[in-house]
DNA sequence: CCCTTTGATTGATTCACTAAAGTTTCTCGA
DNA sequence: TCGAGAAACTTTAGTGAATCAATCAAAGGG
């Protein structure tokens, strides 16, 4: 590595732990973990099986069993079993879930912060580079 | 915020949770947690203060007495009082400390491997993007 | 010398995560 | 159609990370 790419990732670490820092507080503003925001954020729409949540969070199933009985004893989340495969439980966002996910995403001030920070144009070229480096992902 | 902002506010929040994926797989493949690894990582040079880490990590200093304490135990890290103020504790790195700081950083691609993806002239870009956006870190 | 502050530890509690069974439901082939 | 096996989720047990409150020991200042 050239002392170019050193400085680079420097930098990245000192964004992404800014990054996490910031998640973590603006959660906490919300009276949950940043694992819970993060499950919160992943129930788009309706609702989804819980195996999906799993693999999308990266982690194992029962580690999703637990985060969603957390948050259900809090109504934030509900589970519903799917009529056409009874094994699958589908999990949905309660309208108090979704007041807590709004508070979350209004406390979460750093991506918006940070990229205020970038004119339009910058802000362009910073996409086309993070989709360069972000493009083969694993 | 604009669709370029929110584009790019999403793929922040990818390489965020790709780069924090990583640590925490090259981490492992060093049979340290993530915290652990971060604190090997904090150790430069010579001895550093129980407080001077626990506030660079960002948290409590208890939770740096635990993390300090099961790898002292592991012989990664050594504890020596401060001959001049016998309150603190200097931690070090010991040579077992270090062979595996050193796996870790073998086994943390992530960095090189993204970056690798630009180009000299891109890295130097990015680099630029990068200051303006986290000149002022709060 | 007390008294306060500082640095670190201890104890208690909560959450996240993993691994190893265990349960229910489905599927598919004989 | 029945039974073996797979799939989806849950349970249990254990570990680590993190925080808070309380404690302890050493400095330092009046």
């Amino acid at each position: 590595m050239t002392e170019v790419a050193d400085a680079l990732a420097q930098q990245v670490w000192d964004l992404v732990f800014a990054y996490d820092a910031a998640y973590d507080r603006a959660a906490q503003v919300a009276g949950l973990s940043a694992a819970q925001a993060c499950l919160l954020e992943h129930l788009a729409g309706d609702s989804r099986p819980m195996g999906e949540l799993a693999s999308e969070l990266q982690c194992d199933a029962s580690n999703v069993t637990q985060l969603v009985s957390r948050m259900e004893t809090r109504g934030l989340v509900a589970r519903t079993p799917n009529p056409d495969d009874r094994r699958i439980k589908l999990v949905s966002i309660t309208p108090a879930g979704r007041d807590v996910r709004r508070v979350v995403r209004g406390a979460f001030e750093f991506p918006s912060e940070r990229l205020a920070l970038l004119t339009d144009q910058e802000q362009r070229l910073l996409s086309g580079l993070l989709g360069k480096m972000l493009g083969a992902t694993s």
